[in-house]
DNA sequence: CCACGGCCTGATTC
DNA sequence: AGAATCAGGCCGT
């Protein structure tokens, strides 16, 4: 137990046991999620609005935090690394296709997150025409201008801020943190979402058309960027996002290197992947990623 | 329904 | 070195 009379917020910890194939670095840095930061052996970012630490032991994920001894706490880590997922039956699935299957062998444990929904909006919006480290510095940058201020063991950062703290900031002063021409486009995707114009929470557990529709509407975002909230943080694991590299990977493969519409290429992926496409083209990017780079992402 | 130019900003390229 | 070019698209015409 924690001793309450400290002065900064004490941490516990506790144990996420896992026996489904888990790469926790490789999940965190995979350019799904943005506020993760390398911390030792450890990864500092947070679970809703609640600021943790993990790192991955032999047996499952330590968590520190706050109240790190609770059960919800471990629920909800639970959710946001998608442990409900039957990671060896989608390998199946992904291996049925020789574009994939040494990117599944050689990366086994990436999975896809669970996260919150609004966070990964913003995210993705700011994702146009624009590449993994500045997506990060945006989302940090919004999060200090405009996010409550937490302290873990003398680790000092801020949750990321609420529509209605985004949508009051206004245009102006997001494009002073570097968003450029996505300001204008967070700006009034965080009215409509603080309004009560679009509910996130509502498309999660709507079908996968509908929620997409929904979300196109919104300023900033086409197919790709729905796609990505889609899959990342609303239960849509058909949904197929394709960026150029996708693209480019799969009309080379299976079109003869024709240019092929958005639609054709999702539901060739719906088709061929069914319920794991959205693994698939996570397989994909890391893929890619990894052949870019030379080496595997930890970032700068 | 498809094609195209323009867009913030900063890192890389020429 | 300073100028193009490009980056996990999207919007408007």
């Amino acid at each position: 137990m924690v001793t309450p009379s400290a002065p900064t917020e004490p941490s516990g910890v506790a144990l996420l046991p896992v026996s489904q194939p888990l790469d926790l670095a490789a999940t965190l840095q995979s350019g799904q999620a943005f506020r993760w930061r390398p911390q030792g052996e450890a990864w500092s970012g947070f679970l809703g609005s609640e600021p943790v630490s993990l790192r991955q032991v032999a047996a499952g994920v330590e968590v520190r935090s706050a109240d790190g001894a609770r059960d919800a706490m471990l629920e909800a880590l639970w959710r946001y690394l998608r442990l409900d997922d039957d990671l060896p039956a989608i390998y199946r699935r992904l291996r049925r296709d020789p574009l994939l299957v040494e990117s599944v062998d050689r990366h086994s444990g990436l999975r896809i997150l669970r996260q919150d929904p609004w966070e990964c909006l913003v995210a993705f919006i700011c994702s146009t025409q624009s590449n993994l480290p500045r997506i990060s510095r945006t989302q940090e940058a919004i999060a200090d201008a405009l996010g409550s201020v937490t302290t873990l063991d003398g680790v000092v950062r801020s949750a990321f801020p609420t529509p209605e703290a985004v949508a009051g900031a206004g245009e102006e002063r997001l494009r002073a943190l570097g968003l450029g021409y996505r300001a204008a486009f967070v700006a009034r995707t965080a009215e409509a979402v603080a309004s009560g114009t679009v509910d996130l929470e509502a498309l999660r557990s709507a079908p996968y058309a509908d929620a997409r529709v929904r979300l196109m509407a919104l300023h900033g975002v086409g197919e790709k960027v729905a796609d990505c909230v889609l899959l990342f943080s609303m239960e849509k694991l058909e949904s197929f996002p394709i960026d150029r590299w996708v693209r480019r990977a799969v009309e080379e493969r299976y079109f003869g290197g024709r240019t092929v519409p958005y639609a054709t290429l999702a539901s060739w992926a719906m088709e061929t992947f069914g319920p794991a496409a959205g693994y698939a083209q996570q397989y994909m990017f890391y893929g890619r990623r990894l052949e870019r780079r030379g080496g595997p992402p930890p970032g700068p």
